[in-house]
DNA sequence: AATTACATACCAACTAGTCGGTATATTTGA
DNA sequence: TCAAATATACCGACTAGTTGGTATGTAATT
């Protein structure tokens, strides 16, 4: 709250566009919401940002770094099995539907949904970073993929792309039911499919837990 | 166009309102957009609707409706294997992602993104429709399940709202790149997972395409 | 004649963005 | 070292335009 920093200042109104726009949607959060919600008058916020389509711009790629530091501390990420990073990361996403809503969606998109007509410049900034969080993940499914399906005709990016969507769309149905026990049976049924992509061989488990 | 035709009037509105909201989201949306895609001035609009949250709930209902409409006189809902049915529609579905985004999009998975807490009359609506939906899907898949899988752990209507969520999901990938190619593997991928879940006995699969 | 189905004109509230001003840092100059 | 000068960070009132909704009028239908 120490006034007179210019990049805590514009960390808060990114966490308040982060939160509100979440709860709310772009079109429908006005600069008031993310001032009131940053504690900033409007002089300070359009000291920081051009506009609200620069602000949805830097939310967007302030939500990636977010995420990515999240994913890349999470305790999945250790272990030594692709396969197991892969389905850690589902499991490690169905324990996020938890708590309010707008705590565990994804701001990208809610954003890209509203405005990938009218906002071309959000709908790319959201591209580019649900790309960046799938070409992480893509790494992890490549490995395993070359461990347990390598001749597989499908291609670890459409998998990750496939992940998202269904969580994606399993933020959808939470929304709607306002609950997230139908969200988390979907998650369960893509962790089902995942696990009949990467057969284990039933007598060389022990062995093939081992790296490389 | 014929002027004095209360019907028609209603169903113009709730046509433009359908295809202004999947463009532009719905808090973008005016009631000047919907006037003038439906040709009707505000008076107009306001004699057959309260409001805009009215209408937006009448929406979702004409959506579903003229989903329900669609998917029953499909061909894929003469096949006589319920497995077979199951997997048309995925078919089906992923044939639709062609042309404009608004035209193939989900009319109800856009609002209940942005109006699920801002306004839940339209949530609840959008709900409404949406297991309308999955309950006629999950009828299909109960069947399949009793023929190929009658011991899986899954329940029947949570596979329909998985299949829901994946096509969610893929209209936002779609709409963040612009393009349906990710969007129609993602399905590709579900129809795969259908395809695990219902596994067709080798030997006995002329017999298994008689009804019954 | 009465009701329905619209059109027109209008309003109060709200919205993104502007603008002049002020308080605090930071740099400069002696 | 310590002002003076300058740049940065932020405030809050204001504006031009937009928005959902209303009040009133009028032509067609029953």
């Amino acid at each position: 709250m120490s006034p007179r920093n210019a990049v805590e200042t514009k960390a808060r109104l990114l966490a308040a566009a982060r939160d509100v726009i979440r709860a709310k949607g772009y079109s429908a959060t006005t600069v008031d919401d993310i001032c009131a919600g940053a504690g900033v008058t409007k002089g300070g916020f359009f000291h920081h940002f051009a506009g609200k389509e620069q602000l949805g711009i830097a939310a967007a790629e302030h939500f990636d770094d977010m995420a990515a530091a999240i994913f890349a501390a999470a305790a999945y990420r250790g272990l030594p099995d692709p396969r197991d990073r892969v389905l850690g990361y589902v499991d490690f996403r169905a324990a996020m539907f938890a708590g309010e809503i707008p705590q565990y969606t994804c701001l990208l998109g809610t954003m890209v949904q509203e405005v990938y007509d009218t906002h071309p410049a959000i709908a790319a900034a959201c591209d580019r970073a649900m790309s960046n969080h799938v070409r992480e993940l893509a790494r992890d499914i490549a490995a395993a993929k070359e461990k347990y399906a390598a001749d597989a005709a499908w291609s670890p990016d459409s998998l990750g792309y496939h992940m998202q969507a269904v969580l994606q769309g399993a933020f959808i149905l939470a929304k709607a039911k306002h609950d997230p026990t139908v969200a988390k049976e979907s998650l369960a049924h893509l962790r089902r499919y995942i696990e009949s992509l990467f057969p284990v061989p039933p007598l060389s488990r022990e062995q093939n837990t081992h790296p490389g």
